[in-house]
DNA sequence: GAGCTAATTGAAAATCATTCTCATTTAAAA
DNA sequence: TTTTAAATGAGAATGATTTTCAATTAGCTC
């Protein structure tokens, strides 16, 4: 199924699964296109829900299957948040990090990435090889600030 | 239930609880003690074995009440691992991120945080507020590397 | 040390999240 | 089109976490 006109986020996803064999199925373009459209990062029930609304019904075990394949794609970033609770974001492959506002769960990329600038040295003297890493800032975005 | 000797973290840990108002119980001690024995990070389930070990019988339900409580309090950290499972580690307080080694989940603490040097400016410019961040590294420990 | 009381625990049930199974459907290649 | 392997849906199964409530206990006070 191709759609007349869909938007880069959802061609790069196509090349990215065609890329590894796989099939673009409406229900994984859904899947990025509600994570692309969204400002916000979302839950699994959330996203399953909306791409329920776009194809009427979908499985749940399709939501997770499609999210894990994702990840490990470099299309999605999970996020954690200090409640526990976890969501996803839409992430086109380069390397950004994600601040989070605590308050409406909204996301906000940045590029400058706070671990590539610092001395690993003193880290790694340990002997312990650093091979990736994970930022997340938290805290609250303009319109919640002004809400408040 | 007081010991003769306990450990620094024991003690740290027992004063927190009481500046709170709250129980030092061996559940909590055991769970301080078996975190701050264990050189690498460790389930809910690994905690709860361990201290099933010393004391006999222990109800999961304490295992999660204390880790959560504990979060709250800053004496444990809740880290996330790159398959999406979690475990903890203890922490005193101190403001240190850690290194996790994806092959034994062996943790190590550094103290020079990344985010701390890290120009906000660039980042804050788009309105948002930071007030915490999450940092962590994940690589491979000597040994591991060693026996690879 | 014994008694008191609110906080805490244990065990099981309840709830919530995630994964699995397998019959049916579908994307994409021929 | 036809073919075929990959993907989906529905529900069952599993696993993780939380709740409930009666019984226990830490940390007072005397």
């Amino acid at each position: 199924m191709k759609k007349d006109f869909e938007s880069t986020q959802e061609s790069y996803a196509r090349e990215v699964l065609r890329e590894k064999g796989l099939k673009s199925t409406v229900q994984r373009l859904a899947v990025v296109h509600v994570l692309h459209t969204s400002r916000k990062s979302l839950s699994v029930g959330e996203i399953h829900d909306e791409v329920k609304k776009m194809l009427g019904t979908t499985g749940l075990a399709t939501i997770y299957r499609t999210l894990e394949m994702f990840e490990d794609l470099g299309l999605v970033k999970r996020l954690h948040f200090p409640d526990g609770g976890h969501g996803y974001a839409f992430s086109q492959g380069e390397h950004v990090h994600h601040m989070v506002c605590v308050d409406c769960r909204g996301v906000f990329d940045f590029s400058e990435c706070p671990v590539e600038s610092f001395d690993y040295a003193s880290v790694e003297k340990q002997g312990f090889r650093v091979k990736d890493h994970f930022v997340q800032l938290f805290g609250q975005c303009v319109k919640c600030a002004e809400a408040a």
